[in-house]
RNA sequence: UGACCCUUGGUGUAAAGGUAGCACAACAGUUUUUGGUUCUGUUUGUCAAGGUUCGAAUCCUUGAGGGUCAACCA
């Protein structure tokens, strides 16, 4: 399974046995600095650079910054802050504005060729003039301008002579083809906008289709990989090419990723940031790469995905439960474990009164490397409150009055009595320990059938603790074009715990670090924690087949 | 009623005319001082109908279903 070519790579192998382009391969990838990365992008950012590692090729990043009005430097800083985070390292950075003198002499080549006209109809006259998919468009009283009209009029429109949507500079291609795309698009608009890159040097700005063949070209790029909605647009790449004769770039497409339970297109994430419905674009709850970070998605985990949801050209949609199933996979080689209590309730040792011992804890199971730390017992603890139960039913391994269990790393404990308040509600449990059970030097001869978690109460540290589920209660979301998508946000999507008790060494914790909270999940501080206040958000839960017992 | 593309278990993805495999999910068991991890096993599939062939997921024909395209977005 791990020797086997997806359809690009199959193709690559191909030219490169013809010796296309003398073996070389050169991918890019090239987002529009308009929004932030998502994991749909991750997809594409793996197989680029991936493909670029395998055969030894390069990949440059570049913006596709043709736009003016939707883009911003931020957004270019936070690409590349993700695709750094990715692990991955670009060629050249690279921006289609870098070009613009360039396209602008292609276009010009283009009126010169008779391949290119000015129009002067309105966007609706345009529109009209299209026709539609099953009726052949009509011509453009403007298309049979002369070159030499049509340079005058281009070379105008540059200078600002005319205003915004008076004219534009179209493709002469056909209007009467039964591809869409090839009836006469507009190569051309008048936009008095100012531009991240070029400021005001341009009035004149090229659409998608022109500037990305283009520049694909000017680039060099031998594989020019992107997603299956631009498959009809492919025609038009390569007329722009072969009519120019420019080098040949070779267009691919492939499916993107859909994961259930979520929203993946910018237009919909942006929205959820513009009504504050997030915190935020790395709000933990975006799928997002920011937000995937900050949730505690470790790079490598992302990465695993990408390559194992492989690469088709049929629309697929992935189950979330693929993803965790990569994040605890690399979480739980990685993560250090340590206690912490979410949901406490006091537990007192009675015959372990004004007492206090460090125990020593390993950090991770999985790592023979990572060592150990010292932990406080005494005779306050707090335990889980679901770790107790006074009438259990018989799969339920924890405490409660006649069960013992081991608190882990240290002893074994029985529970005596149970208090309760005016409400009857469980205030504090008083146990006894059994000396002789210390862990790891246990004589007891007691046997129990499961370990609990706990911190030791005066020792423990005060934190706050954001519990995500997914944001969506559908799985697919946008999937009902009767439906607004927002109508389907789980409420619970976000849980805040104030106050739960963590054990002392996770003083130091640090973001970006990922942390096994014992038989909770996995956890990571996040960046608004301060020196004071300690903020945990939990990256995903563990596998919890008693969950899953009890829900049954 | 145009053009282009797609269709393999619940979800993905392989099999280039020759044993339908892998991963996740689900289920059962094993191990375990985390009801985690590990390990083992089980269930479930080639859109349909014809054809070619000793042999078809694969090639051909027809049909069905799904997606994309009528922004001065990318």
């Amino acid at each position: 399974m791990e020797n086997h070519n997806n359809f690009i790579e199959e193709i690559i192998i191909e030219d490169q046995a013809m010796g296309k382009h003398d073996g070389r391969v050169q991918t890019r990838f090239p987002p529009e600095p308009n929004g932030f990365l998502h994991l749909g992008h991750s997809k594409s950012i793996c197989l680029n650079f991936g493909l670029a590692e395998r055969f030894e090729g390069k990949t440059n990043l570049r913006f596709d910054d043709t736009n003016p009005v939707t883009e911003d430097t931020i957004y270019v800083d936070s690409i590349k802050e993700d695709i750094a985070w990715l692990g991955y390292t670009w060629d050249k950075e690279l921006y289609a504005s870098d070009y613009f003198d360039q396209l602008y002499e292609y276009a010009v080549n283009l009126i010169q060729s008779g391949n290119a006209y000015v129009d002067d109809s309105t966007s609706e006259e345009i529109a009209q003039m299209k026709g539609t998919p099953t009726v052949p468009g009509v011509d453009s009283p403007y298309k049979s301008r002369t070159p030499a009209e049509n340079l005058q009029l281009f070379e105008e429109m540059r200078a600002g002579k005319w205003p915004e949507g008076s004219k534009v500079l179209r493709a002469n291609v056909d209007m009467k083809s039964p591809n869409m795309l090839l009836r006469d698009p507009i190569i051309y608009r008048i936009k008095f906008a100012h531009h991240h890159r070029t400021g005001d040097k341009w009035c004149i700005y090229p659409l998608y289709d022109f500037a990305h063949g283009y520049s694909d070209s000017i680039e060099h790029i031998t594989h020019s990989i992107c997603t299956l909605e631009f498959e009809n647009h492919r025609p038009l790449y390569d007329w722009f090419l072969e009519t120019l004769d420019v080098f040949r770039s070779r267009q691919i497409e492939f499916a993107r990723l859909n994961l259930n339970y979520t929203v993946m297109s910018k237009r919909k994430l942006l929205q959820l940031v513009n009504e504050g419905l997030v915190s935020g674009w790395d709000d933990p709850r975006m799928p997002t790469i920011s937000g995937a970070r900050r949730r505690g998605y470790p790079a490598a985990s992302i990465r695993n995905f990408a390559k194992h949801i492989g690469i088709a050209k049929r629309e697929n949609v992935i189950e979330l439960s693929l993803l965790e199933f990569f994040v605890r996979e690399e979480l739980n080689k990685i993560a250090t474990r340590v206690m912490a209590v979410l949901d406490p309730i006091k537990v007192i040792i009675t015959n372990y009164p004004n007492q206090e011992e460090w125990l020593e804890a390993e950090n991770n199971p999985e790592d023979s490397e990572a060592g150990t730390r010292m932990i406080p017992f005494s005779s306050t603890l707090f335990i889980e409150r679901e770790d107790f139960m006074e009438d259990a039913p018989k799969k339920y391994f924890r405490l409660t009055l006649g069960q013992k269990v081991r608190l882990k790393h240290a002893y074994i404990i029985q529970c005596d009595n149970v208090v309760k308040n005016e409400a009857g509600e469980i205030v504090e449990l008083h146990c006894t320990y059994f000396p002789e059970s210390k862990s790891g030097q246990d004589t007891s001869g007691i046997e129990v059938k499961s370990t609990i978690h706990w911190v030791s109460a005066n020792h423990a540290i005060d934190a706050q603790c954001r519990l995500y589920d997914r944001l969506f209660t559908a799985e697919d979301p946008d999937g009902n074009k009767e439906v607004d998508f927002k109508t389907y946000i789980n409420p619970e999507s976000l849980t805040v715990l104030e106050s739960i008790k963590i054990e002392p060494s996770l003083q130091n914790a640090q973001v970006g670090q990922g942390y096994q909270f014992l038989r909770k999940g996995y956890f990571c501080l996040d960046k608004d924690s301060t020196g004071v206040s300690l903020i945990f958000n939990r990256t995903v839960t563990l596998k919890d087949t008693w969950a899953k017992l009890k829900s049954q």
